[in-house]
DNA sequence: CATTCGTGGTC
DNA sequence: TGACCAAGAAT
């Protein structure tokens, strides 16, 4: 019997909901533990955007994305009957772009098939696309106060510490998962869910967790074996290999700039891109038999410049070369190709490290 | 269970 | 500079 199983789970939540009470976060898609009280309900919608965005992505991140789309598209009907492509321009530099193609999905599918009333189960929000475990918790927890569990990386982290759990993660996850739900108040479920990711987001933060702060520094097990920095264990990732590749920047004399559309699926799917050739880990920046054809039918004039665009992704580094070109007003963009007026190419569904492209060819 | 999928901040 | 990390999902 750990010291964290001698504080009973009413007791445990009672006390973060306290901190909560105190110390919740003010946040443009949340209803503060307060205004709840007074019998204030989250939207839906807006929890399932926010949640969306947020995986894998940080508040700050977040904040001028969730404005731009909550004002552009303020309901679920209105992000359903949108033009996929303007989604994808609008979710543009926020990464994992399969997000934003799931998500005008999702919103489609909320309409259709749920009379545009997002579910209020769990299992009926995991069928929708886009929706995982957790954020199917989330939203029933958040949106509808049931009493889910409610785990993410914060949690887990939490969890780990509060139980001194050191099986690495991902093994742990099922351990944490029942510790969680063993705590899930029936009261605020859903502040129970925002204050444990509250907690984790401050306080109890992987490095260097403000434990004379926290809410749960007696019951917390790692804390009172002083282990909790070293919690929870992860397995160290595989080293990131650097590829290779040739980004080819075409402007036309009145600025206008050529683009194209990637495949739908995989890496940086169904957004835009300056032409570029494939990347490997043995491409040289100078081979310009990987000039993609139906540019070097046009017989331009490259000139490489001087500074390749470094950028680093999840699983590897990418080194681009950039070439520039300028191009006569007469010469006709190539199939699947489109000129790029400048006062377009702000809202392009230009990911950041093509935007990076962009702006080095432009630069020359 | 492992891999693929972005980006920006931090130490 | 490099490695880690952030309200994970899909395959």
């Amino acid at each position: 019997m750990t010291a964290a199983h001698t504080a009973s789970a009413p007791d445990l939540a009672a006390a973060l909901l306290a901190w909560y009470d105190r110390h919740a976060r003010v946040l443009p898609w949340r209803i503060s533990p307060r205004d709840r009280g007074h019998g204030r309900a989250p939207d839906p919608y807006r929890v399932w955007l926010s949640e969306i965005m947020l995986q894998q992505t940080t508040v700050q991140a977040v904040k001028p994305y969730f404005a731009a789309f909550t004002e552009r598209w303020p309901t679920v009907a209105d992000l359903a009957a949108a033009d996929e492509a303007d989604v994808m321009k609008a979710w543009a530099g926020l990464g994992y772009y399969s997000r934003a193609r799931n998500l005008k999905a999702c919103a489609e599918a909320v309409v259709r098939h749920h009379g545009g009333t997002f579910p209020d189960t769990e299992e009926g929000l995991r069928a929708l696309p886009g929706i995982g475990p957790y954020t199917a918790a989330a939203i029933a927890a958040i949106a509808f106060d049931r009493p889910a569990a409610v785990v993410d990386g914060n949690v887990e982290r939490v969890t780990s510490r509060l139980h001194a759990i050191e099986t690495p993660l991902p093994a742990s996850k099922p351990d944490i998962r029942s510790a969680v739900a063993l705590m899930v108040p029936h009261e605020r479920p859903g502040d129970f869910a925002q204050a444990m990711m509250d907690l984790g987001a401050s306080l109890c933060s992987p490095r260097k967790p403000a434990c004379a702060l926290c809410p749960w520094s007696a019951p917390c097990e790692a804390r009172r074996l002083g282990i909790a920095e070293t919690l929870p264990v992860k397995q160290r990732k595989a080293a990131k290999p650097t590829r290779f590749g040739l980004a080819f920047v075409v402007k036309r004399e009145d600025g206008a700039v050529l683009l194209r559309r990637r495949p739908p699926k995989g890496l940086l799917g169904g957004m835009s891109e300056p032409p570029v050739s494939a990347w490997g880990e043995d491409v040289d920046g100078g081979d310009f038999t990987l000039l993609p054809p139906e540019l070097a039918a046009a017989r331009l004039h490259w000139t490489r410049v001087a500074s390749d665009v470094r950028h680093t992704f999840t699983h590897f580094h990418l080194e681009l070369a950039v070439w520039h070109a300028t191009a006569p007003m007469g010469l006709a963009a190539p199939e699947g190709c489109w000129w790029s007026a400048p006062a377009e190419l702000g809202e392009e569904a230009l990911p950041t490290v093509m935007r990076k492209a962009v702006e080095a060819g432009l630069s020359a």
